[in-house]
DNA sequence: TATGAATGAGCCTTCATTCAT
DNA sequence: GATGAATGAAGGCTCATTCAT
């Protein structure tokens, strides 16, 4: 019902007015209240219309909620590609796509939270739309970790979907106490932080051990070298005793 | 357990095991059909109890799941740090806590579904016991990386919460589709690249200095070699000493 | 009234309508069962209806209640004040708001017993549409108590509240037995008899003021037909002149 | 169970206590939620003893308001007839038991509330103890009633119960704000101008009409026996001119 | 005598959804 | 297309009372 938006052209108009008055009413409500304890009759109140014809444009509730969610997601996909072919180099690249999809959270913590709360995790979520969606939006990421892949820039062997896991869990996990309303939301310095990361990982490279066997052994050559033919241009070394 | 249907019989049992009784027909319903659908009266049905029964042990729907989550809580909380006692090493220590992780989400995917689902998100949740279960079960891994981060074993500039959402954050969104019985969850394979992937970050290591200097020392051989013997032949090889 | 036995067989009504068949089922059993032990769906079921257009009605079981009373009430003001304009005096008029008021009584003892059980005591009804209507059914009394004082033909002395408090509750306490289907209820004779006590008191007058003159007044004669006529014979008696 | 107060002497003594803490406890609970939101449980934790033992003392949670009701009617009518003693005279003695009354009523509200509201009307009220206490506590006032009539102090024609509902039942209705917390109850006050109204009702006594004629026609009678014999002892009359 | 675990019957209420007008 | 009255199922929860221990 609410797939089929706008059949006969020329009645389109009011239509398409009706429906966003009443997913207008119907984010207020769902964001304010929740998905159980929205309730009909107040989202109709609120678009200005009766309960009955509600149902004239979605099949039941859950549909409509899932229509808010989809304009929504529509919305963050709109520009998305466009914005991210301005941003070069797989870390700038990789940073933006962290750094929007935080901000989409801080601008929209309401919608962000019924879409983690009422729809994922649901059973009907696998074969909505609202799931292509997200399969879309989360796709700018893959491509750009195939591409990154491919360059050579990224380890070969990394799972890309695990990549994906790791980012997004990552930032949803972050954000909960924000959503919770009991905490901050620094998107910048998230992004930041998060960019790096999940590039450089958390260990702290040590100095890698096994040149210095490779630096010990050329050194002993050389002073082979030099006993052969002693020092006299112009490198420096530091020598051992005689 | 049904065999219970005379009039008026009796069957007192100690405190601690007519609640086990029921917490156990609870799992079951809340797993099978979420919190929502279940009802008090095929939960008391399967306790081979009557539902005033289960108000004389618990304040109302709600607080019964939030126990029967409790409690699974209890039973991970319970030898983790125990067996963490036996693994040495920031990898390994770090790779179990992954894997375990993993390995409880695997054995009860309908508590987890039921706690990410139903109290994750929930405005009581952050004032629960089971808020305070969690925190203990995921201060776990801050200390490991704390500890890490005083060897300096971890760099020193990483916001140690922010490794704790990429891990937990990376593993939820990792077994989203497991959870949603629409895929497999391969605990050893994800806890391996997982593990990896946090300590090392995503990035092909730049040739690593050990290289840099290996290269370098090579010329300085073949320097040496050229005053040995000025070149004339084409191919170089190192040559052991004599 | 119970015909609408089909499924979903609608008998859309007019709002009055509906209202009112609920309101008149609403009062039977009410009447019948008391407040507590009278159930919504006994009701729906006398109305015609089902359980949930009640709530569409009435905010909730109590308001149902309240509601009922209210219609009594309304009634009863109705042609309260075009009646008594045709009783004039005020003893009249004072012996009609008391028969008035026992026969209402009288006519609708479930309504009263309930109004008096369940209502009147309890915490919401001095903010109850129910309390506005009982005042201004009470002013009436009040008024004439009033009128009378200001005519001079009540002891200015008085307050009037009390007046109307012995007056009701005179009334209350008398029909407490009837109410109680413990007795029988003889409204002429407690209108009459109420009206007399009330206005009157309840002690014997000392003989008039009018009579002592009277006394006083013989007296004077004996002694003018003294003076006339020397007292001479044993038995006195009041005669004519002349 | 609490009728039979005390079989066995022997045991006696703690029985009695038990009672009385669980009474003490009920008047609490009671007074503090009516009759329906009080709970056993919660009089038998303010008792300190468990549900199950008032079962042993009270058939049923109503048993248990009436004798909470009983003792207090009971320590109501304790010394009532002995203070009554000590008054003298009709109007002093109802005085005392309108003021009595009210004093009751001002020291124990809730309890007032209680019989008012929980008793009083029900059905099975008419064959409690405490209706026997109740007309037992009214007789005193009847058996005043009584003598007054018989002295020829009370209008003979009088019926004494309407007397006595008049009397209670205006109390009642007057101390009805002052129950509903709602305002406040001056005893002194209201007991004398109960009393006053109730003796002398609330008319202005008018000069009696009729006597005024009887002076009139006296008077032209005196003015006939002073032109037979003009005045000229003590006496002195107003006389009109001539 | 005291305990206190267990009983068990019901009712009010909600609200998404339908469909006659 | 819009209306909005009516549907109707479903379930959490309470608490006085009982009775085995």
């Amino acid at each position: 019902m609410s797939e089929a938006a706008g059949k006969r052209s020329f009645s389109r108009r009011p239509r398409a007015e009706r429906m966003e008055q009443i997913e207008a009413a119907a984010r207020d409500v769902f964001s304010r209240n929740g998905f159980a304890a929205a309730s009909i009759s107040e989202i109709a109140a609120g678009a200005g219309v009766v309960e009955g014809t509600i149902y004239k444009y979605y099949e039941n509730k859950r549909d409509l909620l899932l229509t808010v969610l989809q304009r929504w997601y529509e919305s963050m996909i709109a520009d998305y590609v466009d914005q991210l072919a301005g941003v070069a180099g797989l870390r700038n690249r990789l940073r933006f796509v962290i750094w929007r999809h935080l901000k989409s959270i801080k601008d929209n913590p309401d919608l962000c939270r019924l879409f983690y709360a009422e729809v994922r995790g649901s059973d009907d979520y696998y074969e909505s739309t609202l799931y292509r969606l997200n399969r879309e939006y989360t796709n700018v990421l893959m491509r750009i970790l195939r591409d990154g892949m491919a360059a050579g820039e990224l380890r070969p062997d990394l799972s890309i979907a695990l990549v994906r896991d790791m980012i997004f869990g990552g930032i949803e996990h972050h954000v909960a106490t924000f959503l919770a309303r009991r905490g901050e939301l620094d998107v910048e310095r998230a992004a930041e932080q998060l960019t790096d990361m999940v590039m450089a990982g958390i260990v702290q490279p040590p100095p890698a051990p096994a040149s210095l066997g490779l630096e010990a052994a050329v050194r002993r050559l050389e002073r082979v070298a030099e006993r052969l033919d002693p020092p006299a241009r112009g490198e420096q070394q530091d020598t051992g005793p005689c």
